[in-house]
DNA sequence: ACGCTAGGTCTACGTTGTAAACTTGTCAAC
DNA sequence: GTTGACAAGTTTACAACGTAGACCTAGCGT
């Protein structure tokens, strides 16, 4: 009844790997994720791995499509092209969020999974719709789609350390650091200290840069219509 | 003369590590900065760096300073303020850009070397000045930044791969990948395939990145003023 | 019944970061 | 001068990593 059964344990699943791969991702990072640590999780020899994949690299690559293939578009509306867009990008975001720790691996898979290239299309699709040419249409996603990605990737918080007390430790050692520096050559730095270790509000966070990106999208367009006059 | 006179040779210069590491990072990436082979590069034993790094993130560390200490803000003027800050945010793509393989190393470095603090005040300044309050003006300067660092290391054409027969070799293969999938399904990313892989050109590329980041800032800002009426 | 092969194992190699103990060149103080 | 002492380079060693290559071996198609 299930995949692994008593005695054929022995077989592996290339979707049940990068699953524990992720989950180790998230708990310690991606630097955690080993080939033999991995093996051991699963009661194989390293070596074993190799039959599933044809490198590490192969490896993360799963991950990365993993994480993809989470997005849950949502349905094309009459809502305004932004609006939709917004939608599109948010999307994604929350696929990401829950592993910032693994969301840098998506990158380089968007054009090849198939979640991935769905995402695209509709972002492509929308951004012309908007008024976009093809060619422009294409560096704008590109790049938006990157901003969000190291937005996740930078979320506050979600750096490193496992533990709580490492964790904490390395809070406090950095708003010591800030909270070093003389405020009278860095008063603004010194005043927005707090918020520059800790943003208020994680959803803040993303919601202000979701608008920064959709806002710049909806920027860059007017500029180019206004130029092409 | 020279600060590495014939004898006197034994006296290692962590600005001068630094620098080799950065050109092999240049070169052939990150993972090519090696502490072994730096030592090599300095003909002294792996071991001999630990006395000016206390670990291999510190000498990662240096580079990033280093790159940080390239830039050179703009003296302050009348202009409005959205063009002082695209001038000193151009001012510190101007000083990644020429090592698009080790510009991650300055995100944790911004907030910490002298230049990153200055370039984050100057931000800051103009932010607020530009009508952001201290706290959005640290969340969106920071994203901000975030993204052109992201905007660089993902620079098409820098990705990796040293020597032009391979790099040529993995555009083909990228390109081929592209075109081997189903125009039916996604029309907009065939058409666009020659841009998604290499893009028209370099400067025009860092043009529009630049534009969605203004832009972006200055949507967000109108957003939230308008909001508070 | 027989071989093929998919999917494991075992062993081994080279590379990496770095801990610990050591040597040595230089300079300050007596 | 002689003598510590300390800064800076050396030596040796280790554990962990990715992975090449040779080797079982169970189970399936013919």
């Amino acid at each position: 009844m299930a995949t692994i059964s008593k005695e054929t344990a022995k077989r592996l699943d290339p979707d049940k790997l990068a699953a524990t791969a992720l989950e180790i991702a998230d708990a310690e990072g991606l630097d955690a994720v080993t080939i033999r640590r991995l093996a051991q999780l699963h009661d194989v020899t390293p070596m074993a791995l190799y039959r599933h994949f044809s490198d590490k690299n192969d490896l993360l690559a799963a991950i990365g499509d993993r994480l993809l293939a989470d997005i849950r578009l949502p349905e094309p509306n009459d809502d305004r092209w932004d609006l939709q867009l917004r939608a599109v990008l948010t999307a994604f975001v929350d696929a990401l969020r829950p592993h910032p720790k693994a969301a840098d691996l998506t990158l380089y898979r968007i054009l090849v999974s198939e979640a991935g290239l769905a995402m695209a299309e509709r972002t492509m699709e929308l951004l012309t719709s908007g008024g976009f040419s093809v060619d422009d249409a294409a560096e704008v996603g590109r790049q938006s789609l990157c901003s969000l990605i190291t937005l996740v990737t930078t979320e506050p918080g979600a750096n490193e350390d496992t533990d709580p007390i490492a964790r904490e430790d390395a809070l406090r050692v950095k708003r010591a650091a800030l909270a070093a520096l003389p405020p009278r050559r860095y008063p603004l730095i010194s005043a927005a200290a707090d918020t520059l270790i800790c943003p208020s509000s994680t959803d803040r966070y993303y919601s202000l840069g979701m608008d920064l990106v959709v806002a710049g999208i909806r920027g860059v367009l007017t500029d180019l219509q206004e130029e092409k006059k």
